[in-house]
DNA sequence: AGCGAAATTATACGATCATATAACAAGGTC
DNA sequence: GACCTTGTTATATGATCGTATAATTTCGCT
């Protein structure tokens, strides 16, 4: 007997700041593609991940896409800035904040596979995204340029010589992007502190002065 | 005047044997995710692209996933077998193998936008898929199994010790795929030649002893 | 030549998608 | 305590999605 015609009441609901709900929005998009890859990206799966209904994306953000970016935006921010906080955390010599760079990079807490797949599905995603691309480039940057100081600081205290500190920044930032990136698809392939030796050995090996020989064209 | 109730007529095609035919569909997937990203991948984009009807993907490969993961292996298989085919055209030296394996990986062939951004979509997928996953690790042992052949091949030739050779292939893998996604996300950062000089820089660094260094636990 | 297997097209169906619009309610302000 | 801004829900719309099913055509085989 559905003679019950009772309608339901209209949901209840608190409201909240805007920058606040703007970021519950995008946890909530972190979590789905945590869960599901870019397939966890869609309006309805994340209003219902935050508990709230689709048209409140809309409202905040206007198209998805939007939404999306600013997820990203919060991610990337905060991991260049919770690993440059360790960084600045660790004793005032070259050696100890590179070495505090390499251990957050290999914590638990970045290198960590649920952390990772979202990263990855990111990567994916920004090359078809203007707008994440522009975010992109611009946390890019902020890596290489904090890098790249940890190693003349290095360079400069040991007496050693690096022939292009950008171009050295860059292979320390591929080396460690694609450790992450094996090791999210196969976590047993290696382990952490084993990934973290290999940043150390390439450090070891520009010590030696490797980056002064087979430069480009010669 | 719609009075011309000609029916239209049933649309021509040919048959194509089901390998070439499951090769076809695969290329108009990666065509897609070329041009789209993983947005690209859907039953009816991947068909126009291949100029057949949907039904087809479901009679070749049941879901459309399954079409995903083939066009993966296709590109994947495709790309280890090149990369190893200048290998093997290089002269017998394990100097010169070495250095095709990285002008092969920094050639225009491979290192190139089209092909990268493809690349960078799967890995956002084969997280979740197991399909996919199975794969790529067939292929990265692959991969790796190629380098550290070529890795130890050099350090007997030149007297120099290696201290974990399967760990080396990861970092050298680990270094190329950074500088690939690098490149492919930002491709003003560095120029393709710049990129293979810091893998010969990484090489140099594993000549001159870095590998001994820093080891994990140590 | 024509029979039959199967490759291919054509169509249908229900689910889910992004987004727009209107109705509503919460909470600060006066 | 009433008002007004606006955050939020509710609902509608048309497009696209994956996949199943039936009708049809192609082509090897005899």
């Amino acid at each position: 007997m559905p003679s019950t015609n009772q309608k339901k009441p209209r949901a209840h609901f608190r409201r909240v700041a805007p920058d606040d709900r703007a970021r519950q929005l995008a946890e909530a998009t972190l979590r789905c593609i945590q869960k599901k890859g870019s397939a966890g990206i869609s309006a309805r799966q994340i209003a219902a991940e935050a508990g709230v209904t689709q048209g409140l994306i809309t409202h905040h953000f206007g198209e998805i896409g939007e939404l999306v970016a600013y997820a990203f935006d919060v991610m990337s921010e905060g991991l260049l800035e919770a690993i440059m906080a360790a960084t600045e955390a660790a004793p005032n010599t070259p050696q100890a904040r590179l070495e505090a760079y390499i251990q957050a990079s290999f914590s638990q807490s970045f290198f960590d596979q649920e952390v990772l797949r979202v990263w990855v599905v990111f990567w994916g995603l920004i090359l078809h995204s203007p707008r994440m691309s522009s975010s992109q480039k611009r946390e890019y940057s902020g890596f290489l340029t904090s890098i790249e100081r940890l190693l003349i600081d290095l360079a400069a205290n040991e007496g050693f010589v690096i022939a292009d500190t950008r171009l050295a920044a860059i292979a320390f930032n591929a080396l460690l992007d694609g450790l992450w990136l094996a090791w999210c698809l196969n976590p047993e392939a290696f382990r952490p502190e084993e990934g973290a030796a290999l940043c150390r050995q390439w450090v070891e090996g520009l010590r030696r002065g490797a980056s002064a020989q087979h430069q480009a064209g010669s």
